[in-house]
RNA sequence: GGAGCGGUGGCCGAGUCCGGUUGAAGGCGCAUCCCUGCUAAGGAUGUGAGGGGGCAACUCCUCCGUGGGUUCAAAUCCCACCCGCUCCGCCA
């Protein structure tokens, strides 16, 4: 959520920045302007009714202490009188409230200063490129991973189509291992300085407002009625509201988590897009870093350490893969920036998204209500939040078995993975 | 699912039965100052958040789990809901 001071104050940086995305959010603000100038004049009118509503009430006491019941009976009817038109005036002025709040609920974050601007992900900008060579690629590793799937009997899509339906994925054997092998292995690569957590998966709806994925993507998300809870589509979710209503200290900023889940996505607007393998479905895993941090310049060191973490994971798995700036035009409604890390998929030929590492300002921090104490100055701040997945899987399982397939048909493990497969340093048909 | 108890400021905790100057005692923590060779201990003062208005001094409103209601006036009374703890039941 954006600051609401920020549209008296600078209403044109807003515009500006807000129609960097494209879209149509730039024409909130004179929407959110118009109301907010509403709620304050009606606001005002009924705070001032309510404060001689206060002071009547205490001369009412004071007479009726004296014992002057006429005198107290009167300036009750006076009370009254006024009493009922600040009603009046709060629910006017509840109305025009709540209208601006849902505006502002679906308004999408500003891009910062240095996103590059653009229409979509075509405009996104590659920032590097580590360890790719397309000729380096012999035909063994030209078959893609749904293929290698079925061969070793490690990827079991129809069985899980059977349980569940469609893009629903499942692992079995050397698979299901050496998708939890990755697993530890980020979570142990970020033990150092992000603590671990397992979060709790189905999340009220508050815990879904404050990253912003409601109210504007209900129907990206795994409603469960009965209960009134929802299916987290990231570990972000409730990372980011584990201090949501707090004031936290300066000294204690930045916190970082890391933790693994599940994901559940319904792809609603994605039917019939990458149905094959792993490289969409309703459920996969996902291990997530996050911060919680002060300001701008504490969250620009922390995503460039979640970048670093997750860079080097692929590095030890020895994966290609590139970095992407998305430009406004294809960043997420609750990003200032965000950088994108593709896998190289050389069996399907496909760079293969597999972490997205965002800055959020403090738009998240607003939405959940999360401060900080100013250090050395008065009154809070609101916090500013980063994150990003270390690694999000199917598709980094999809990129390293089309990467590590041996002429024989086998899956070599890389050094840093065999302690988490028993030791072997590949793995066949069982 | 049933019963009982509870939810108050950064934290702990009084106040709620019997509504009135209580944004809320007291303590902890924090800040500044005093004392002290240093530290500890001690003393003094200050210390909630959000929002409106004002150049400012300042001033007004809101907030005692959430949402309604009663009343001239609600932390305090009434209703509904949420959360926590304990016990019972049920399931693992």
């Amino acid at each position: 959520m954006l600051d609401i001071r920020r549209f008296r104050s600078d209403p044109d940086a807003l515009r500006t920045g807000l129609s960097r995305r494209g879209g149509d959010a730039a024409a909130n603000v004179d929407r959110i302007i118009e109301l907010d100038v509403r709620q304050r004049a009606l606001g005002t009118e009924r705070d001032d009714l309510r404060a001689r509503v206060k002071v009547l009430s205490k001369d009412v006491g004071r007479l009726q202490g004296q014992g002057d019941a006429a005198g107290a009976e009167s300036l009750m009817a006076e009370s009254r009188a006024l009493g009922e038109r600040a009603k009046v005036l709060d629910v006017a002025t509840d109305a025009v409230a709540l209208e601006m709040h849902d505006l502002l609920l679906r308004t999408p974050n500003l891009p910062a200063e240095d996103c590059p601007d653009g229409r979509g992900e075509a405009d996104n900008v590659v920032l590097r490129i580590e360890g790719f060579d397309p000729e380096a690629y012999d035909a063994h590793q030209r078959v893609p991973h749904w293929d290698i799937g079925t061969e070793l009997g490690i990827i079991d899509g129809e069985r899980a189509a059977k349980i569940s339906g469609s893009m629903f994925t499942m692992y079995r054997g050397w698979g299901a291992r050496l998708l939890r092998g990755m697993v530890q292995l980020s979570l142990d690569r970020c033990a150092d300085k992000y603590e671990e957590i397992r979060p709790p998966t189905l999340v009220r709806t508050d815990t879904m407002i404050s990253t912003g994925h409601l109210p504007k993507f209900d129907e990206e998300a795994y409603y469960i009625e009965r209960d009134d809870l929802w299916a987290i589509p990231t570990a972000e979710v409730p990372l980011t509201s584990l201090h949501s209503q707090e004031v936290l200290t300066a000294a204690e900023l930045p916190l970082r988590y890391c933790a693994y889940t599940s994901c559940f996505r319904r792809e609603a607007g994605a039917a019939g897009r990458d149905t094959r393998g792993l490289l969409r479905s309703h459920e996969f895993d996902k291990v997530e870093l996050f911060a919680l941090v002060a300001d701008a310049e504490q969250a620009v060191t922390s995503q460039n350490d979640i970048l670093a973490r997750s860079e080097a994971l692929l590095g030890e798995l020895g994966l290609a893969y590139r970095i992407l700036d998305l430009c406004t035009g294809d960043l997420g409604g609750s990003a200032a920036r965000t950088w994108d890390i593709e896998a190289y998929a050389p069996g399907c030929d496909l760079w293969l998204e597999v972490s997205s590492v965002s800055w959020f300002a403090d738009y998240q921090a607003r939405r959940a209500n999360i401060r900080h104490r100013i250090a050395g100055g008065k009154g809070t701040d609101v916090c500013h939040t980063v994150n990003g997945s270390a690694m999000g899987w199917p598709r980094t399982v999809a990129a390293y078995l089309e990467t590590h397939r041996q002429p024989d048909g086998s899956i070599a493990v890389v050094p840093a993975l065999q302690p988490y497969l028993a030791g072997v340093t590949s793995f066949a048909r069982r």
